[in-house]
DNA sequence: GTGCCATACTAACACGTGTTAGAGTTCAGC
DNA sequence: GCTGAACTCTAACACGTGTTAGTATGGCAC
C-alpha cells in the first residue's frame, strides 16, 4: 500500500508536507507552487489512495451513515438506500446498512454504534428498540431520523412520505371516474402505516359524501391467501363495491387476480389502487393504478437532515428535528376506469 | 466515547491488560481470574464499544468486502447483498455496497480501493472496467468475485448459477406438459446473461428432438413495449407456440399480459416461463411460473470465496479462483399448463 | 539467603493520517 | 549589516487499538 510517507520519500520533503498539500488541492497556503507540484506527481505516480480507515481514525468522523432495517432484501430498502447514498456520497458519506439476523434484540444497536456513524437512519424498527435507540444514541449525541409513519418520538427526526394525501389523491381519483361505492383493504391492523392509510380512506370517503357500509374495510394481512379471501368477501358483499383502495400494491395485485378469477373485470367491472409503486405495479395484468411514494427522495431527505444535525451538533447548536414530509403522486395505469354507467 | 483507557483506570490496571482481556474473553492467557473480572465488569458498567475504526487501523484489514454494483435499487443487487451480509456479519466482516453515480468510470475503482476491503464482488460491471478492477485489485492482492455470467476472465473467481441447467428445467417442464411448439423470448442480445439463456433454449430444444422454427426466438430488449410488441409477433406466427419461455420475469410478465389481451388465454392456450423468480413472479395475474435463481446463496458464495482467498493470500499461498456454480430450481405456480390436447 | 521459574502485568511501539506550533530561510526596508 | 516580516517547511503530538518484549512479584527448591 502506498502511503504519504512513500509520496514523502520520493518528492523529497517531509510527511507532514504531503497531507498539507493533499488536503488542500487547488488553494496552496504556506506551501511552494513548486513543492506543491512535486508532491501531487509522487502521488499520482505512485497511484496513492488515502486510507478513510486512518482518516476516520484521527479526525474522530467516521463518515458513516446507518441504516438499520429487518430485512435488507426488500426492494423499498433497496430503494431508500439507493436515495441515501446519492445523497450521501457526493458530500463524502457512506450509508452502511445494518441489518438485523433473526430477532431484534439490542445487540443490532451495539452494531450500530460500533462504526460510530455521524448518524442512524432506522426503518421497521420496533418501537422497543426505537426506545432503545434513542436512549444509546442519546448518549452518544448521535442524531436519529427514523422513516417510518409511526408516532412522533421525541428527540428523533422523522421522515415520511404523506400518505393521508396520498390516500386522498386515490379516493378523488376513483369518485373523479364516477365511483361511488369504494371499498378498502388494508394491510394489517398491527402496522402503524396500515391504520393511518384506513383513516385516510375513511376520511376522503367523508370528504366526497361517500358511505363505507358495514363490510367495505377488509384487512390482506399482508399474506396473498388472506388478501384473496379478503376481495372475495368484498364481491360476496350485497352491494359489491365498483373500486377497491388497497393500502399496498401487493395486496391490490392479489386483489386484481381473485377479481379475475371470478370473472370480474379489472377495470371494467372494478377498479383497483395500489400503494407504494413497487416495481411489480408496472408488470400487472393489468398494470396497476397505485400511489407512488418518493423512496429515493425519503434516504435523501433523511441524511440531509442527519447531516444536517450533526452538523448543528459540531457547532454546539441543539439539532432541528422538525418531521420531514414528501408529497406522493398518483400514478395512473390501466387498472382503473370509468364506474359502469348504472353505477354514477 | 468510552475507550479502554476509561475501563483501565476504573479497573484499575493498564490499558494494555484491558486490550489483553476483552481480546480473549474465555480464555485467559497471563490474566489472574480476579483481574480479568473486574476488567469486564468495568467494561459492562461503562457501555464500552469498541472502536472498530482504531482495531482496523491496527490490524490493517478493514473487515470489509466492497460490492461494485451499478444500481442499488434493484431487487436481485437487494437479494444478493442480504445473502452476502448473513454470510459476512457472524465473521465479523461487513458487505459496502459502491454504486456508480452517473457514468461508469474508474473512480469507482479508486472508491473501492480506499476503504481497503478484504475483497470486491462485482454485478453488471462492464468488461472494460473488469480489466481495470483486475489490474488495480492485482496491484494491492485484493481477491475479486464476478456473479455476471460473462465470460471467464483469469485472475476473477466467477459465482454464478448454472443457467444452462436452469433453461433445461424450464424446457423439460414444458416438455413434460405435452409441449411441442415452445418459443423463446430473451432479453437482449448485448447481454451475456441473454445470449447464455438463449443458448441453453436451442440445446434443450435440440435435446429433447424439438424443431426451433424460424421466428421462435424473440428479443424483448429488456423494454415494455418491446416486450409485448415480441410476444404479438409470436402469436402471428403461422404456427403459434403452444409455450413461450421468456430469458427473465419481467418479459415473462410482460408476454403473459400482451397474450391475454389478444384472448389468448394463459396457461389455457398459451403457457409462459420465467427466469429469475422476482417477487413479482408470485403476484403476477396468473402467478408466474419460472426458474428461481439463488440469489442470496451466490451473494454467500461470493464472501466465502473471497474470504477464502483473503486467507489463502495472508498465508502466502496462491488463492485458488475456480469457479463457483449453483443450482437454480424450477417454482412451478400458475403460468404453465398441460399443451391443448391437439397439439401433443 | 540465593537462584530460578511461573505468573501477572505494563511500557512501548505500530498503524496512517490531520493539525499546528515553531524552526529555518529569504528578502525588503532602513 | 541589522531587523522584522513573510513565506516554507517540519517535528511532534493525537486518535484508539493490537501486540510483544520485558519487568515485577511471589513461591519453591536447594
Amino acid at each position: 500500500m502506498v502511503t504519504m510517507s512513500d509520496i514523502a520519500s520520493r518528492a523529497g520533503v517531509s510527511r507532514s508536507t504531503v497531507s498539507v498539500v493533499l488536503n488542500n488541492k487547488d488553494a496552496a497556503v504556506g506551501i511552494a507552487e513548486e513543492t506543491r507540484r512535486r508532491v501531487l506527481n509522487a502521488a499520482r505516480q505512485l497511484g496513492y489512495r488515502p486510507n478513510e480507515v486512518a482518516r476516520a481514525m484521527v479526525t474522530g468522523k467516521s463518515h458513516v451513515v446507518a441504516f438499520l432495517v429487518a430485512d435488507p432484501s426488500r426492494e423499498v430498502v433497496a430503494r431508500i438506500l439507493a436515495g441515501a447514498m446519492n445523497e450521501a456520497e457526493p458530500q463524502g458519506y457512506f450509508v452502511k446498512l445494518v441489518a438485523r439476523d433473526g430477532a431484534w434484540d439490542e445487540r443490532i444497536i451495539e452494531r450500530c454504534v460500533e462504526t460510530r456513524p455521524v448518524g442512524v437512519m432506522g426503518l421497521y424498527v420496533p418501537p422497543s428498540l426505537n426506545e432503545c435507540l434513542r436512549e444509546e444514541m442519546g448518549r452518544y449525541r448521535i442524531p436519529v431520523a427514523i422513516l417510518d409513519s409511526s408516532f412522533p418520538q421525541p428527540g428523533l427526526t422523522r421522515v415520511l412520505s404523506d400518505d393521508l394525501e396520498g390516500v386522498h389523491q386515490a379516493i378523488a381519483h376513483l369518485h373523479g371516474l364516477g365511483h361511488r361505492r369504494i371499498a378498502h383493504i388494508g394491510g394489517t391492523r398491527a402496522s402503524g402505516a396500515s391504520t393511518l392509510r384506513e383513516e385516510g380512506y375513511r376520511r376522503a370517503m367523508a370528504r366526497f359524501g361517500l358511505p363505507v357500509p358495514e363490510g367495505y374495510v377488509q384487512w390482506g394481512e399482508w399474506e396473498i391467501d388472506a388478501a384473496g379471501r379478503a376481495t372475495e368477501r368484498l364481491l360476496d358483499h350485497p352491494e359489491p363495491p365498483t373500486a377497491v383502495f388497497c393500502a399496498d400494491d401487493k395486496t391490490a395485485l392479489i386483489a386484481s387476480r381473485a377479481a379475475s378469477r371470478r370473472g370480474v373485470r379489472v377495470p371494467e367491472d372494478l377498479s383497483v389502487v395500489g400503494f407504494a409503486d413497487l416495481e411489480m405495479a408496472r408488470y400487472g395484468n393489468p398494470a396497476l393504478t397505485t400511489v407512488a411514494q418518493p423512496f429515493a427522495d425519503l434516504g435523501a431527505a433523511a441524511v440531509r437532515s442527519l447531516l444536517e444535525a450533526a452538523r448543528s451538533l459540531q457547532r454546539g447548536e441543539e439539532p432541528d428535528t422538525a418531521e420531514v414530509l414528501l408529497p406522493n403522486r398518483l400514478v395512473v395505469r390501466e387498472s382503473t376506469a370509468r364506474a359502469p354507467l348504472s353505477e354514477r
